[in-house]
DNA sequence: ATGACTGAGCATCTCAGA
């Protein structure tokens, strides 16, 4: 099984980018983040033309998650099990395909909002690793995968291109992201390059693709069944190099 | 010294992204 995810930042924007992926690549299953539109004005027939069905959970301009799947699948969860029943935020989709449950995450970034906006993306990820926690305790075969927004470790960005307050790297965010793998989950990139720059995004600003000046944000993890089957994992650094790319590139993920 | 974005929306600025 071959599956990736994609922060598209605009699917309308970025629709031609994500088809001719899809030719080129034809993954199983492909998540989406920062679709920004409302699920109604998803493209799905688009890629339903290119053997692939969709879930979208969207909202008007901001955040909004799809899966795109050439196998069957059933859609568990639209939002993130926990959180209040008044968070309209599009960040979540949970479905069952090809045996394991699908995890696509939009995680909150953080640095917006003042210290309220940071404390609702540590409540966000809270949250998360309860959920994780109930589908490892149930030995559920599962994948998380999305745009964390959080660099785990100092190797995980380049030099220079964040403070040490920003959200993405303050201690309260990457603790958080340690106990998801203290809990049982492989970094399935950092599982196959445990060290080097690999990164996921380049800044729209100040020539960052061009020095490489990149920040990994973007992951895979699997469940410990799953990551036995871990056969690849990278990003495709090719698609940040494309005519009007997203400021992040796919991470496609091979199990065997 | 360096370089100076992108997308959406009740839009021609503001907010968010990271």
């Amino acid at each position: 099984m071959r599956l990736a995810t994609w922060n598209v930042n605009s699917i309308r924007q970025r629709e031609r980018h994500v088809r001719r992926w899809l030719e080129r690549v034809q993954p199983d299953l492909l998540l989406l983040q920062e679709i920004k539109c409302e699920a109604g004005n998803f493209p799905a027939e688009t890629f339903r033309t290119l053997g692939y069905e969709t879930v979208a959970v969207g909202q008007k301009a901001y955040n909004g998650v799809a899966v795109l799947s050439r196998v069957p699948f059933a859609v568990h969860h639209h939002a993130l099990p926990g959180l209040p029943e008044d968070d309209a935020q599009a960040r979540y989709i949970e479905l069952e395909a090809g045996g394991a449950t699908i995890v696509n995450i939009y995680l909150p970034n953080g640095n917006s909002g003042g210290e309220a906006g940071f404390a609702y993306k540590l409540a966000w990820m809270d949250c998360l690793a309860e959920r994780t926690a109930a589908l490892l305790d149930a030995d559920t075969p599962a994948i998380i995968a999305g745009d964390f927004n959080v660099c785990p470790t100092d190797e995980d960005f380049a030099p220079g291109t964040l403070p040490a307050t920003d959200a993405l790297v303050r201690p309260e965010s990457r603790a958080r992201y340690r106990r998801l793998i203290w809990s049982g989950l492989t970094d399935a990139v950092r599982a196959l390059q445990p060290a080097g720059r690999v990164y996921t995004f380049w800044d729209y600003q100040a020539g960052a693709w061009r020095r490489n000046a990149g920040l990994r944000i973007d992951h895979v993890l699997l469940s410990p069944t799953l990551a036995e089957r871990l056969v690849a994992a990278e990003p495709d650094r090719h698609e940040r190099g494309e005519d009007q790319p997203s400021d992040h590139v796919p991470v496609l993920v091979e199990l065997s």
